[in-house]
DNA sequence: CTGGGGAGGGGGCCC
DNA sequence: CGGGCCCCCTCCCCA
């Protein structure tokens, strides 16, 4: 089970591989103290997980990952060096299951308890220590809410306390490899590191591990990655990618005056590129290289890819979009160069609830909207008249191109890679943040010929050109006026609000089109006897009844001769299309009868996987 | 209430 | 395949 930490400590979610119904290859990756048969190592970058070899793999071989202590106690795995044979029983607060033992921190307040905790580590199996009082849930599934990493806060990293946040003063790694100071260190605890409890573990442990084996492992990572020992946020493991790998991280104070960190490139591991560069090693060969992709000036060229690169951000398990790669484009008014910013936080309603493991499996239909917290495939596969459609695992969509379904995914993830450097805001696609830089310019590129007034963008050129054709497409049913903009008729039929026709024979519910009243007939009408669902669930679906009445899809069916055997499959696409909507966020702007707020309740009909057509056909004039 | 403009967002197509 | 460009849709604001 892997624990990603959000860019502030916290728990973001946990993936669980351990299923094997619903895991890819990470199933397979083992954790061994056994050095010497280790060939991968893990390492967290932004909420991914990332595998990189240590040395060739062959077919068949295991996969055995190695960790450092500190990614160790951050996974909240046993250390390395304090494995031992484990019998599998349940005592007390200690729980032991197929994959995990779980040790309440009040074991730990006595050190007969610590060597019962010795008695039960075991290779493979990782060990989690919880806060008192948070041992509960445990292995029944979700973890307990306010469960932290390793509580404890133990460090077996000879570093000096006090030494944190002041790498530059720190020792070079071969000085620290021949430290003295090379045993367990406590660099905080829960209970006070005067406490006696404190004390006593640091003796345990300092008599337990007195070598502290582990702590330069065995040349598994070069020394480089040790640099950043005590430069990196306490909740973020040491085992440090190289520049732009972890954009997130908060800048550390500037070691000098009017010094200005490199565009996109945070200024904490610029450090240890910068380190790398002046002894002309690179942190790692292969690490460093491979995970180039727009970083390429940064590598000198001897740096060459030399480890595969198993890059889990496309696999099953990642969230799909989320890119935590810098960017670098210049701006197209004035040449200014933006960083684009890596967003870091999914908005709060697309997050995977913070305790909630990702699927790995590859879902064909998402649950939406607060249901995010499985998230599939983003990519696969699928044959539409002989030409290859990928395939959005949230929404069902399909486009043609690979990137156009990465970038669509962005609307799932919530990512917004595009930041204006002026106010801040932040946009999906690079053009919208271009056609935004606008605002700022006020440039207006777009003239109208006839009046030459000017526009900043097309789509508000062509409205107002309407106004010079007189093109008025958008016509009311009810009253047969024409608007140029359909926002216009919207607002327009709300004057016919009282104007409903259509009136539902078993309850007060009445509608502008007869199709709106089939679907409220076809099981939604509360006063029917035998209809299905709870009254909270048919009142959100007759809500978005009512909006779709209003909407343009009822304008653009047939008049009288709708057909309600249609309404099933109308309410499916309406409900997915709402739930589209909603995730947007565009909902809560719109004051029609579809409840704020009401798209977040809404995952509770079985949708349909359906292809759905976001892009909106002319609105079919009627004759006047 | 209507009409017009401004702005943001999603997606398709092409290079 | 990624990025740029463009178009369309939608919503908000205001006169």
């Amino acid at each position: 089970m892997e624990l990603i930490y959000a860019p502030g400590g916290e728990l973001h979610h946990f993936i669980d591989a351990h299923d094997p119904r619903c895991s890819n290859w990470m199933r397979y990756v083992n954790p061994t103290p056994d050095a010497p048969a280790q060939n991968l190592v893990a390492c967290q970058n932004g909420l991914e997980i990332y595998f990189y070899t240590l040395k060739p793999i062959v077919t068949g071989a295991e996969l055995l990952v190695w960790y450092h202590h500190e990614f160790a106690e951050r996974l909240q795995c046993p250390l390395p060096g304090e494995l031992a044979d484990l019998p599998t029983r349940v005592q007390g607060s200690v729980r032991v299951g197929a994959s995990s033992i779980l040790i309440d921190l009040n074991l730990l307040r006595s050190l007969p308890t610590l060597r019962f905790y010795d008695s039960m580590i075991h290779p493979n199996r990782p060990v989690h220590l919880y806060p008192a009082g948070c041992r509960r849930a445990a292995l029944g599934g979700q973890l307990p809410q306010e469960v932290k990493p390793w509580p404890l806060g133990l460090s077996l990293f000879p570093s000096a306390p006090g030494k944190e946040g002041a790498p530059e003063k720190s020792s070079p790694p071969s000085q620290r490899a021949a430290s003295p100071r090379n045993q367990p260190v406590l660099d905080c605890c829960p209970y006070g590191p005067t406490t006696s409890l404190c004390k006593e573990l640091q003796r345990y442990f300092s008599s337990r591990y007195p070598s502290c084996p582990l702590y330069l492992p065995t040349g598994h990572l070069p020394q480089p990655y040790l640099y950043a020992c005590g430069t990196i946020p306490a909740h973020y493991p040491r085992l440090v990618l190289p520049p732009h790998a972890a954009p997130f991280l908060p800048a550390p104070p500037l070691s000098g005056v009017g010094e200005v960190p490199p565009l996109g490139l945070p200024s904490r591991d610029r450090q240890v590129s910068a380190r790398a560069r002046e002894d002309g090693t690179s942190p790692h060969p292969g690490l460093y290289a491979a995970v180039l992709p727009h970083g390429k000036q940064e590598a000198p060229e001897r740096w060459k890819p030399q480890d595969v690169f198993i890059s889990l951000q496309s696999g099953a398990f990642s969230v799909p979009g989320l890119d935590y790669r810098p960017k670098q484009y210049s701006s197209p008014a004035g040449g200014t160069s933006y960083t684009s910013e890596v967003q870091q936080q999914k908005p709060p309603s697309l997050l995977a609830h913070p305790l909630e493991a990702i699927n790995l499996s590859t879902p064909k239909f998402c649950p939406p909207a607060g249901r995010l917290g499985t998230t599939p495939v983003p990519y696969p596969l699928k044959k539409q008249n002989g030409k290859i459609k990928y395939e959005c695992n949230i929404c069902a969509k399909s486009f043609g191109q690979l990137s156009n379904l990465k970038v669509h995914l962005r609307v799932h993830s919530g990512e917004r890679p595009f930041q204006c450097h002026i106010c801040k805001k932040r946009f999906t696609q690079l053009a919208h943040l271009q056609k935004h830089h606008l605002v700022h310019t006020g440039e207006k590129p777009h003239e109208c010929l006839v009046c030459h007034k000017r526009f900043s963008s097309t789509s508000n050129l062509k409205t107002h050109l309407r106004l010079h054709s007189g093109e008025r497409p958008y016509q009311c049913r009810l009253c047969r006026c024409r608007f140029t903009q359909y926002v216009h008729l919207k607002l327009h039929k709300r004057l016919h609000d009282r104007e409903r026709p259509h009136r539902c024979p078993g309850c007060p519910k009445a509608y502008i089109h007869p199709v709106s009243l089939a679907l409220h007939r076809r099981g939604y009408c509360p006063l029917v006897p035998g209809t299905a669902g709870p009254p909270a669930q048919l009142g959100r679906v007759n809500a978005l009844i009512d909006h779709f009445d209003f909407s343009l899809d009822a304008e653009r069916l047939p008049g009288e001769g709708a057909d309600p055997a249609r309404a099933p499959g109308l309410l499916e696409n309406l409900l997915l299309r709402e739930l589209e909507t909603g995730r947007r966020g565009q909902l809560p702007r719109d004051k029609g009868p579809c409840s704020p707020g009401l798209h977040k309740q809404l995952p509770l009909l079985p949708l349909p996987h359906y292809s759905v057509s976001v892009k909106q056909e002319d609105f079919p004039l009627q004759p006047a």
